[in-house]
DNA sequence: CTGCTATGTGGTACCGGTTACACATCGATT
DNA sequence: AATCGATGTGTAACCGGTACCACATAGCAG
């Protein structure tokens, strides 16, 4: 490997002009130009990214905190993050925290160490004194769903409430009447805000009670052992809106196993619109949210906010899309109403 | 941050010293190595990562090229190598190739600069002379699948043949009779295995002939393609090997539309033994593959080729296994042979 | 007493870039 | 003619480690 005092002596002129040359700082002549062009060729002669990162504190490289690359939202996100990321001429690290916050902080450590150029945490469990921790030290630090308190660094997220309204209102539409919702943990945000969501789709409605929403853990698991208490607790159930699709697949699962017809005698609705939704069957109605958008704006911006071309932190909040399938087409539709 | 000299002026010695302490290099006084400690401790000093990888060409990282995260096979895989990997205190970096030789050059020109510790290809374009190269350029390479000709690297895969013909027994002892394949990509090893496996085991039987052999291309919409394009062909066909777990989804789908029950009329088996065929409805009878392991072997094969603790390059051929589930379940199993 | 090995430490070149600063040239301005 | 800004280039310190080599001391075998 050729390093650049070898081209400076090939070319006759000094390593700060090749290096002026490279990074297209300060003036280089024409013909020097011409002469360094041509040892760079002839040496085949790539900077060294190493030396780069020590001596220019930039390494072009990001990292992506999640919590399970195997949880089906975040292939997706990943995917259009590394793809943004390879586009800008970075490189992705990818960091598995199963939300815990001591994987999440022995990370934080080694990136750090390996002057890892900005951060993106699509994770719950860290809390804003971290985020405020790495802002301080000049790591840009983009956040996925979470808010860190003192709005410390950029968000992006989507409509969750309004997403949770979707769903109830669709559901009623296609004449439903007693909606349950299986909600996740209250940990994450994008639980609380989508049964908050429910709730006050659902307030006003005469057969409202608390007793309709049940607690599930975001998996499947979950969603199954929810639907079965559900169905038990409320044989007149009609509609169950699960907070995220994973959930949904549970109930799809236990009402199959229950014999419950899907969605004649029950609608399902989910939320996030994983692929997985298209392959159950029924297939799942979900309330969508731009799963690869969400990651490649996340990286479009965590990405300005190293190059400095981000005028300020700000919350995007991105658009859901209601994705009406076979598992909330009842042959009543639009009778309520 | 503080640096060596830092802690060698605050602990009185030099920084070779503490470098040796560090390393664990050479000799240094149990009465030195307390100030040294001491030293560290009082200005929280952490060893910089990107220097190290300067000085010693090491930087611990290593790279993961995989055609697709977002291909259900991936998560869990990518999974096992960055937990094995963190585990040895390795970071990983994630890239996408979309099995496209130009991507996957291009990669490895910007790993290379990074100082790459090493590389797992999941990928199957790369050809051998890439390999090579890496090889002898000195960057460990551990490939899934894939076999690059001249043995050059470490290979991890899974018995398909042996799979493939799990399979058609399986749906023999079930009582089928009219056995379809819908096989991948040709230019796939697996898919070829896959292949020539199914083609083994029934071509004593009275009923073969290719035409039970259908093109698709390792995804859904293919293997509703293919399925549609079979049943036309073969209506008495009773069961159906997909080369892998997606097609099989696909022909599911398929069966569905046109009315044909599985596994009543039609038996449906998979390859893989991804997540999602538990989801389908009839749940997927599938081969599967030790995902997890396939992925924690490759980084720990990989691993120890950096650290030059393996003997020698080896092929490791991974055991899979038949997963029955409803889309094989017949009443009349076990009624042939 | 000499020589050898084990222990312990420091000086410094080196990894391969970036960049501040000094210096030189030259046409334009006043 | 003196001054100035734009252009162009080189020297060398610096980023923060590693590691080779020199050197010192001490115990022990011959």
């Amino acid at each position: 490997m050729a390093t650049i005092r070898d081209v400076a002596k090939l070319a006759g002129v000094s390593v700060a002009t090749i290096s002026r040359y490279l990074n297209k700082s300060g003036y280089v002549n024409v013909e020097t130009e011409q002469k360094i062009k041509k040892a760079i060729e002839a040496l085949n002669y790539e900077p060294n990214a190493v030396a780069r990162g020590l001596a220019g504190k930039k390494t072009n490289t990001i990292a992506l905190i999640l919590p399970d690359i195997s949880n089906p939202f975040f292939p997706e996100l990943a995917r259009a993050v590394e793809d943004v990321a390879s586009m800008y001429g970075y490189t992705v690290i990818l960091c598995n925290s199963d939300d815990e916050g001591v994987k999440e902080k022995s990370y934080i450590e080694v990136l750090k160490k390996k002057y890892i150029d900005g951060i993106i945490f699509a994770s719950n469990t860290l809390d804003s004194s971290d985020v405020e921790q790495m802002t301080k030290k000049g790591i840009p630090v983009v956040c996925l769903d979470r808010v860190p308190p003192k709005q410390s660094c950029s968000v992006v997220r989507s409509k969750n409430r309004e997403g949770a309204k979707l769903a109830v209102e669709h559901l009623l539409d296609m004449g439903c009447r007693k909606i349950a919702h299986i909600y996740g943990p209250q940990e994450f945000i994008t639980a609380k805000e989508r049964l908050a969501g429910y709730e006050e789709s659902v307030k006003h409605l005469d057969w409202y009670s608390p007793t309709f929403m049940i607690q599930g853990d975001f998996r499947i698991e979950g969603g199954i052992r929810a639907t079965e208490l559900l169905m038990e607790r409320h044989p007149d159930v009609d509609a169950i809106f699960a907070g995220n699709d994973l959930m949904a697949v549970g109930a799809l699962k236990a009402l199959h196993r229950m014999g419950v017809q899907v969605p004649g005698q029950v609608a399902v609705c989910g939320f996030d619109g994983i692929g997985m939704t298209e392959i159950t069957q029924p297939e799942l109605t979900t309330v969508a949210q731009p799963i690869y958008e969400m990651g490649a704006l996340v990286s479009r911006i965590l990405i300005k906010k190293i190059e400095g071309t981000l005028e300020a932190d700000q919350t995007y909040e991105l658009d859901v899309a209601l994705v009406p399938r076979e598992s909330t087409l009842r042959r009543n539709g639009h009778e309520s109403s």
